[in-house]
DNA sequence: CGAACCATTGACCACCTTCAATGCGAGTGG
DNA sequence: CCACTCGCATTGAAGGTGGTCAATGGTTCG
């Protein structure tokens, strides 16, 4: 019998964390090469590339906030993650890029072109590797994305996404956590498959069950911390 | 405006074929290290490692096929995708695996441990990379995954799977190609986050609308490849 | 041959979507 | 200053897609 592990609902957004969990604090290679790389900002709703475009440059978030996402031909968007300050965006394999990243607000970025990114990793052994911990670490969050996506209902969704967010957040104040959405419900219903309706009913759900509390719509108060993580992990009627 | 490109409906869950699709057909020194690395087999169903196994190896499918898969407290299960002949098992960024690893049939998986690989990827520059290019495959093939999780109804999903299936597969036959299908309907509902019932009845609709026919419920011939590619883009009734 | 597993099909129903109306807050211009 | 608009969030009613439960049939294996 397989032992099965919690499914720890983390989505965590967090695409460079790998780097500064790196347990050599001293500047890593491509944290030498990216403090040094040109910085250029983007506007609110400005992209940094879309879905096609040749995928010139390795970016760093150094402020603001940044949508990842695809759509099909007839609209449909799914968000993949949300990227903010320290996570490299631009990681693939292919020539050009297979998503779309959008500032949702003014932001800054480095860039690295990757012609110069590879002439690094030819050089120096440790940049590769922190490159494949990024994108490792970024698989890691597409896969729990997965999991909400394709077996979680609504509510089960939406609190594993609150989970997430608390869990970077992590702002307290008298006993509970305060969760902040840099983000509308249409970022939210299309990261989690979900509409805007839905979204919106199963927050006043949530609220109705004295779980959460809605200062205002982009400001969470969990009251019952132990009760979002029964209802994301499905163990919750 | 957004040049909205069309989101390929790929699935590509060939995991190393960044490594197979190498510009320098010299043994590159993943390649040449793996091919050293002992090789070892797994029966049917056997796992090759289960969620919260410490990641003690990078493993390389030679034979066979590997299901990965994450389960919920209560049995729901996700599929994140399947592994064939060529693919690397095991990358990760924590500690731990985060997913299960099960062999579908008898495989045979070369095994290389990560200690070994750390001090690789430390003195040989191409190492790293070559891990990187390998994990953002995975990364891709998890984003086009999500698009149908989230996005797609039954109907889309199936056909952008039988679709992502055929371009591996591509056995033509008196005209129209033909797909093998190497797993059950159960692990392909778990992939596309539909129930098996679901799976069952759009292949019958598929057949009904004369756009594929089942020879056994594990080879599907394609009769309408364009109207399997409009189903998957979300482009037909 | 029986058992076990898988696939198919049917009936029913729940969850989520769709369509629609209302409310709310910010920004703008008269 | 206030009316207007626009975008976003909320709420309601109706409908559909896909899930659940159940029965049947086919195939493989012991």
């Amino acid at each position: 019998m397989l032992a099965h592990a919690q499914a720890s609902p983390t989505f965590d957004t967090a695409r460079a964390s790998a780097l500064r969990n790196a347990p050599a604090p001293s500047a890593s290679s491509l944290e030498g090469h990216l403090s040094r790389a040109p910085l250029r900002s983007f506007g609110a709703k400005e992209h940094v590339f879309t879905e096609g475009d040749p995928r010139a440059n390795l970016y760093r978030l150094e402020s603001g906030a940044v949508c990842l996402y695809k759509v099909m031909p007839d609209g449909r968007r799914q968000v993949l993650g949300f990227a903010y300050a320290g996570d490299l965006i631009g990681l693939g394999s292919s020539a050009e890029h297979q998503f779309n990243a959008q500032a949702t607000k003014n932001s800054e970025l480095r860039i690295l072109p990757w012609s110069l990114a590879q002439r690094i990793a030819r050089t120096d052994p440790e940049f590769g590797f922190k490159l494949y911990e990024a994108a490792a670490q970024e698989l890691a969050a597409a896969h729990d994305l997965l999991l909400t996506t394709g077996q979680r209902t609504a509510m089960e969704s939406l609190a594993a996404f609150l989970l997430a967010m608390a869990r970077r957040g992590r702002r307290a104040k008298d006993g509970h956590t305060i969760i902040d959405l840099p983000m509308t419900r249409s970022d939210i219903g299309d990261f989690l498959g979900l509409t805007i309706e839905t979204v919106s009913r199963t927050f006043t759900k949530l609220r109705q069950l004295k779980i959460i509390d809605l200062a205002q719509c982009t400001q969470v108060h969990v009251l019952d911390m132990d009760a979002l993580e029964d209802l994301a992990q499905g163990e919750a009627g």
